[in-house]
DNA sequence: CTTTAGACATTTTTT
DNA sequence: ATGTCTAAAG
């Protein structure tokens, strides 16, 4: 196979010189160079966190190309979010430029509903179908559980749902369930009623839920293999990133895909094997051979198990690609070794895995730095300190990033990150798009996009109020019924659903509504919609359905802020059109429910983002803060039943500590306040894990729990045991011992409690030179005041504890 | 049909 | 502590 690089050079178009792609593998390492070039039919890379994995890829995909071995459309490129394919796509764009345009770079998810929206009349479904989101399949689901009296046999919304997505991450559906479910127990039976009459629901609402994506491109691809043939021959080099975060279903369309063409359901290694021994120059334009898959992954960095993802699919990879290439980058060139030794000395308590060092040659750098705080917002406080100490001596917000284990964590971050005017940005989080409004909104669109989806045309009936309920709306459904037509067309029948005439009006009203809009949006079959017809379209249906005058005249202050949502949400109308020219209603909805967030735009924006350890995955950050490390919260309490869950935590947690460049924190609170209750928390295991000389505590676990000064210094471990190398070991001896049984002392003397109503100084006159009182900071005095308005912001150097900023409208200052 | 008060669960992670 | 859901009143 060491021979696989020569064609590369003879079909290039420069023979004479050096290869083509030279310039693609300057300044990669030897395993790098090896994972660029490397030609066969199946590639492993094992790539360590921070180990160039993007760039090799990138310039792998390039390689393909610029040596002509490939054209653009030959080529599919998953990832895991839509964020990681625009970034591939832009660094595949700058090595080679234009050419790049036609790969498919996308994510699972998008690759399907590209197939699906083709192939879609196939079995069952228009080309309009739409997506549902988990809060739609949710909404859809309850409504089953409840029609079925599901709770009466201990059904819960929430169950059912991650019961069937889990279901058909394996690739089951309702009948291939009950045949290997104990059909005897009545649960199990109404489950399986629910499940299937779930599936019903979404075929006759032409709509998939995003499980559905997937697994339904499988089915397609079995049943109906000339199409799954199309497919095969289009696509001849098959790009796989975060492999380890696969599940079966994923696995299995990649599976579907790597057959030879014309292999029907043959098993994938009989032919791929026969054919990749009978011609191992495979891929690269040979008519019916099996595509080149390569694969990128680091099983150290798998999260996702909860969800589905199956180790299994990466660690098995060569026996499932017999002849299967594997190369290894463990070479890290993002963080300093102090870092790297931290991270792998956590990850190797991970049994059942294979061992594997990052190293890089960039030198210790500076130690990690530990705090535990009293509260959770004095844990907040060390952060905003710290990050604002950190950006005096030059670095950017947007270097760095807090991390957390759960959303709710974000809070006290916040309000201090507020009152400290430290600016930052939370990735992830409440979604624009899960918003009640905005749903509302897009719930329109559908109903004009996809007339056969129900569940939208439901949603909106009554938003704004027309006085349609319960009653009136079953008394819709039950006439679309009898008569075997949809929802939607039943409206316009409002005279034959014996309701009364001012219900019969509205009915008539949003029928009308609904027509015109789609008259913009979806002419007369033919025409194409001008790239406006959305924007126009969404305004329309927004203004005429009176849903912008129910919220102007609400007194409810929140919906001046919906109503700005929903400007927003036609800005992005705009956007799309500017993008996508010929982009249709379908499109746009398309690309909204599987793009969760819009706010990669400004990523040099000088912010500070915090986000949860599994949004972190992929990314990296000079300075890194992460925080809430304790047990029961990381590990979290939940993962501790499941099989594998701890394990999972500590991978998350490695995976936090691998994304720092530079500088890495680690901090917890000693009590958290959690369902309106404080709780005291213990310090996580995991600290125990990180050798002791490698943490510099400024305030450790042992200077808070308040049991005898000295002795708790002994937590500060770094130089204090000279005699012990750095691993394992007791070194905290009893501090990890849960604190003392006495109450928390009052928290009214915890440092930065959040006061439960927001204080406001009004319009504060400050000016350099004046001298502040601050009630937990002491007296100080103002250096200089910055910005406008309610974001004006007091520069003070405080007596005792130095400088800070502070939000002058809301600190809790007095002027002396 | 809408409003309201109180019960209730919620906090693991995401396409 | 906060937001969602349910039941009863208007």
């Amino acid at each position: 196979m060491t021979d696989a690089s020569t064609p590369l050079i003879v079909g290039g178009p420069a023979p004479s010189d050096a290869r083509p792609d030279a310039d693609l593998l300057q300044g990669l390492n030897g395993p790098q160079r090896e994972a660029v070039t490397y030609r066969g039919q199946a590639l492993l890379i094992v790539a360590g966190a921070g180990s160039g994995k993007t760039s090799v890829l990138t310039r792998r995909i390039a390689s393909l190309l610029r040596t002509r071995e490939a054209y653009p459309s030959q080529i599919l490129a998953i990832t895991f979010t839509n964020k990681a394919a625009g970034e591939m796509r832009e660094r595949v764009h700058q090595l080679i430029g234009q050419k790049a345009d036609g790969m498919w770079i996308s994510t699972f998810h998008s690759a399907c509903v590209r197939i699906l929206r083709r192939e879609a009349e196939q079995f069952g479904f228009t080309k309009a179908f739409t997506i549902y989101d988990s809060g739609d399949s949710r909404a859809l689901i309850k409504r089953l559980v409840k029609e079925h009296e599901g709770d009466s046999f201990g059904l819960t919304p929430a169950g059912t749902q991650s019961r069937i997505s889990k279901l058909k991450n394996e690739l089951a559906d309702a009948e291939s369930y009950a045949r290997s479910a104990n059909m005897s127990d009545p649960a199990e039976r109404v489950f399986v009623e629910i499940f299937s009459s779930y599936q019903r629901e979404l075929q006759r609402a032409n709509a998939f839920d995003f499980d559905d994506l997937i697994a339904q491109t499988v089915y397609l691809f079995r049943a109906f293999p000339q199409v799954a043939d199309v497919y095969r021959k289009r696509f001849r080099h098959i790009l796989v990133d975060e492999y380890q975060d696969t599940n079966h279903a994923q696995y299995a369309l990649i599976h579907e895909l790597t057959r030879p063409v014309g292999s029907d359901a043959e098993p994938f290694s009989v032919g791929g094997m026969m054919i990749f021994e009978a011609d191992p120059s495979t891929g690269s334009g040979t008519e019916g051979g099996p595509a080149s898959l390569t694969v990128v992954g680091d099983s150290d960095q798998s999260i996702y198990a909860f969800r589905g993802a199956d180790i299994r699919n990466i660690s098995e990879f060569e026996r499932d690609y017999p002849g299967a290439k594997v190369v290894l980058l463990e070479q890290n060139y993002r963080s300093t070794q102090n870092i790297l030794s931290a991270a792998n000395a956590v990850i190797a308590n991970n049994f059942d895995r294979k061992d594997k060092k990052l190293w890089t040659d960039v030198g210790a750098g500076d130690p990690i730095i530990g705090f535990t705080g009293y509260s959770q917002h004095d844990e907040a406080q060390f952060v905003a300190d710290e990050i604002e100490s950190l950006h005096r001596r030059g670095i950017d917000y947007s270097g760095m990033a807090v991390f957390y284990r759960t959303n709710s964590q974000s809070r006290a971050l916040e309000e201090i990150f507020i009152r400290s005017a430290v600016p930052y940005k939370i990735m992830g989080g409440t979604k624009f798009y899960e918003r009640a409004e905005i749903k509302d909104a897009l719930a329109y669109l559908v109903a004009v996009a996809n007339p056969a989806d129900g569940m939208a045309v439901r949603r909106i009936l009554n938003r704004p109020r027309r006085g349609i309920g319960d009653v009136t709306e079953t008394a819709i459904a039950r006439y679309a019924a009898e008569h075997g037509i949809t929802f939607r067309d039943a409206l316009a029948n409002s005279a034959q659903l014996g309701v009364g005439p001012k219900l019969q009006k509205a009915i008539d009203q949003l029928d009308a509504v609904l027509t015109e809009a789609t008259a913009v949006m979806l002419p007369a079959s033919g025409e194409l919609a001008p790239s406006t017809s959305v924007t126009e379209g969404l305004t329309l249906l927004l203004t005429k359905s009176g849903y912008f005058d129910a919220l102007r005249a609400s007194k409810d202050p929140q919906d001046e802020a919906r109503l700005e949502n929903l400007d927003e949400l036609i800005a992005v109308t705009r956007e799309f059109a500017r993008n996508n020219p010929d982009g249709t209603v379908i499109d746009f909805l398309t690309e909204v429910t599987l793009v969760a967030d819009a706010d990669d735009l400004d990523d040099a924006s000088g912010s500070v983002s915090l986000m949860t350890l599994h949004t972190a995955k992929g990314l990296e950050y000079d300075a890194v803060f992460l925080t809430g490390v304790e047990e029961d919260l990381l590990p979290h309490r939940i993962s501790a039943n499941e099989p594998g869950g701890p394990q999972e935590e500590r991978r998350l947690f490695y995976v936090g500590i691998t994304r720092a460049r530079k500088r890495l924190h680690v901090s917890l609170a000693m009590t958290r306040a959690q369902f309106g209750e404080v709780t005291v928390a213990m310090p996580s295991r995991f600290l125990q894990e990180i050798p002791g000389d490698l943490i510099d505590w400024r305030q450790s676990p042992g200077d808070v729990n308040g049991r005898g000064g000295s002795q708790s210094r002994a937590l500060n471990a770094r130089g204090r045991r000279p005699g012990q190398p750095g691993g394992g070991g007791n070194r905290y001896g009893d501090d990890l011992v849960p604190l003392p049984k006495r109450a928390p002392a009052d928290p009214s003397k915890f440092p930065n409690r959040i006061p439960a109503k927001v204080r406001d100084n009004g319009d504060m006159v400050l000016a350099a030179g004046d001298r502040i009182r601050h009630d937990d900071f002491g007296e100080g005095r103002v250096d200089a005041v910055t910005g406008e308005g309610a974001k004006r912001v007091a520069h003070v150097r405080f007596d005792t504890v130095g400088p800070k900023k502070l939000l002058v409208k809301i600190a809790p200052i007095a002027k002396l």
